[in-house]
DNA sequence: GTGACGAGCGCATCTCA
DNA sequence: TGAGATGCGCC
DNA sequence: GTCAC
């Protein structure tokens, strides 16, 4: 994991226990409906111990925290932050450039070498992907890519997830997913696509990059997907490819016309065909709304997550997935009063 | 006091045999 | 050169 | 760091 995370002591280490606990405690606070008022109401919640407690307390007394404002008064800890706008630099990228004495983005530009394709491009267009989507210019977007990936092949359904289909007047980034009647995860004909379900996986790493790189060709994903990314980018619409393969692109658009100036941030799924709806759902969000629809599936005796909804045996090994022919329908398996997506911002 | 736990996956890139 | 490890982004 | 044991 993190190369030496003892030798130094940082600030901000990705990978602690402390970390995920002060996530899990945030988590657990901002979704408090009640104003909390002192460390010991807050103590009684699930996540909150002794030492976050004795930390609201100090919060509610003094106004604010010695230990934050000491962390805000390091160097590294600025320096971090700040390289860390880049898209592509993590903890460990900026360590590494403060080491190398980088700890400004001007610095950064004047030593372009240190830094991947991805990392370049992140540099180049941070102030542009800082700006929000305003909803309109999505919209905008959508149209577009949905009419352009129409006309390459009819068969391509596609959607826009995100908050943008949960209505939001902003976005931060366009995530579209996309599916084909020709891809499916049992992976007949297209070779090669186990059935993918993320439960009992580990952090299996398949071989998937080297089918594409090699010569010899795509697999049927890496063609589907490539085929709507290449048409997107005939027009100028696609700018750039932060990273690209079978199932995912991630990269940069903008759209044609001078009223848009700004570089924005696209992804594109390509999903099996009959995954798309739990794909749908899952990316859609928001994050505490899958939250909460997850756990009422298990209390349904169901799993869900973004490949599928699976019946749980009474052992709780998960079944075959449920065939599901709209996102409603995954509402509906599950006895839970659909919402529209403007409805799933919790 | 001790051990389990924290999401997990796709892609790029590094490391090492 | 290829398998595995690591860093990163992302509901 | 927090929780269940």
């Amino acid at each position: 994991m993190c190369a030496d995370s003892s030798s130094t002591p940082s600030t901000f280490s990705s990978d602690s226990k402390f970390s995920s606990t002060s996530r899990k405690a945030a988590s657990v606070l901002s979704h408090h409906p009640e104003r909390i008022t002192s460390g010991e109401q807050a103590r009684q919640l699930a996540g909150i111990g002794r030492k976050i407690a004795d930390k609201i307390d100090e919060f509610l007394q003094t106004g604010h925290l010695r230990k934050l404002d000491k962390i805000r008064a390091s160097d590294v800890a600025v320096a971090t932050a700040e390289l860390s706008r880049v898209s592509g630099i993590g903890p460990a990228k900026a360590r590494q450039l403060i080491d190398g004495g980088v700890r400004t983005l001007e610095e950064l530009r004047a030593r372009p070498e240190l830094l991947n394709r991805h990392q370049t491009l992140g540099l180049r267009y941070v102030t542009e992907f800082e700006s929000r989507i305003p909803r309109q210019e999505a919209a905008a977007i959508e149209r577009h890519v949905l009419h352009r990936v129409a006309e390459l092949d009819g068969r391509y359904r596609a959607t826009v997830c995100g908050s943008y289909r949960r209505g939001a007047e902003s976005s931060g980034d366009v995530d579209l997913l996309i599916t084909h009647p020709d891809y499916t995860s049992d992976g007949a004909e297209t070779g090669r696509r186990r059935t993918v379900d993320g439960a009992e996986t580990g952090r299996g790493r398949s071989a998937a990059g080297s089918a594409t790189a090699r010569g010899s060709g795509r697999s049927a994903g890496g063609r589907l997907l490539g085929a709507v990314v290449d048409h997107l980018s005939q027009d100028g619409f696609v700018t750039d490819t932060l990273s690209q393969g079978d199932s995912k692109f991630m990269g940069v658009c903008r759209l044609p016309g001078a009223q848009y100036t700004t570089h924005r941030r696209l992804d594109i799924r390509l999903v099996p065909h009959d995954q798309y709806h739990c794909a749908v759902l899952y990316f859609t969000g928001s994050d505490e709304f899958n939250r909460q629809m997850r756990a009422h599936a298990l209390e349904q005796g169901f799993t869900l997550n973004e490949y599928g909804l699976r019946p749980l045996g009474t052992t709780g090994v998960a079944g075959e997935p449920v065939p599901v022919g709209s996102e409603r329908e995954v509402f509906e398996y599950l006895q839970y009063p659909y919402r529209p997506p403007e409805q799933r911002n919790l």
